[in-house]
DNA sequence: ACTATTTCCTGGATGC
DNA sequence: TGCATCCAGGAAATAG
């Protein structure tokens, strides 16, 4: 389940092997849901452009296209897509693929682009709660803010007068964007926050630590190339390891790895939300 | 303006 | 073995 250290992981992998690659032609798929803007707007984005970076922005993996008239027939249509995005969201089971052509087609797999490089540029989501789509530079929406860029008055006041539970706050993607439900839980075991403790009563001293807790844990995933859950790999085909240094996250019943309390689990707005009910007040 | 709940999806695990 | 049921969860939609 790609969040922020593993939508990092899979973007900068992607960088380093499509940058500068042109795409051909596309492919979309017969099932609609993973296309969030419609097909005809998505092929005439990607189709004839050059790939001039890829980033990513919460959980959602950004392609910055130019459109690369120089190499091609005069296409004066072109012009209205001068600087376009196409932006993936991953859900909780798609992955991008960058395969030789005569790789297996996976089954599920909802769209391919051909690059000018020979290989392909796949997008296999099983579940279909990825999402597709494009949008003209800038106008792709930007509420929420980066956790890792965030200052620490500005993230307290992101939950100034909220009565929701400090866990479902943090999923809250107009408030922060990235953050998970991994890393959630983890960021909240690290500060000693319980998650269903209400986001208004929480003090400044604990905020600070929180907000400390979410850099230091989205951190340290991401130099270990996230968490490997069921069957994350990156745009390498490789896992990530941050799974081995979860504290409570998928740990119900066993022991608190700080004071031998065993793990609680209870469910928070439909998330499964782990915790120790010693050391998190 | 907020908050809580429901819905979308499939594959793997579990139960009888 | 086979079949039904449950569960994972991000974000949009809906209801209050």
């Amino acid at each position: 389940m790609p969040e922020l250290p593993e939508v990092e992981t899979i973007a900068r992998g992607l960088a380093r092997r499509v940058t500068g690659d042109v795409i051909e032609s596309v492919w979309l798929g017969k099932k609609p849901e993973p296309l969030k803007s419609s097909a005809r707007e998505i092929a005439s984005a990607l189709d004839g452009s050059r790939i001039a970076a890829v980033r990513r922005m919460g959980k959602h993996i950004v392609f910055d296209l130019e459109s690369n008239n120089v190499a091609r027939a005069p296409a004066p249509a072109k012009a209205s897509h001068p600087k376009a995005q196409f932006i993936v969201h991953l859900g909780m089971t798609g992955s991008l693929q960058v395969t030789g052509p005569q790789t297996e087609i996976p089954k599920h797999t909802h769209a391919i682009a051909r690059l000018a490089s020979g290989r392909e540029l796949r997008f296999v989501d099983p579940r279909r709660f990825g999402r597709l789509s494009v949008a003209r530079r800038g106008d792709f929406d930007t509420t929420g803010i980066e956790p890792l860029e965030i200052d620490l008055d500005h993230f307290i006041a992101l939950f100034r007068g909220r009565k929701t539970p400090i866990k479902s706050a943090l999923l809250n993607q107009k408030l922060l964007r990235g953050v998970g439900n991994i890393y959630a839980d983890e960021s909240l075991f690290r500060a000693g926050i319980r998650p269903r403790r209400r986001a208004s009563t929480i003090t400044r001293d604990q905020f600070a630590k929180l907000l400390a807790a979410i850099k230091e844990v989205l951190q340290e995933a991401i130099a270990l190339g996230g968490s490997s859950i069921s069957d994350y790999v990156d745009a390498n085909g490789d896992e990530g390891f941050f799974q081995l240094q979860h504290r409570v996250y998928g740990r119900e019943g066993e022991p608190c790895l700080v004071c031998k309390t065993p793990v609680k689990r209870i469910v928070i707005a439909g998330r499964s939300s782990h915790y120790c009910p010693h050391c998190q007040k």
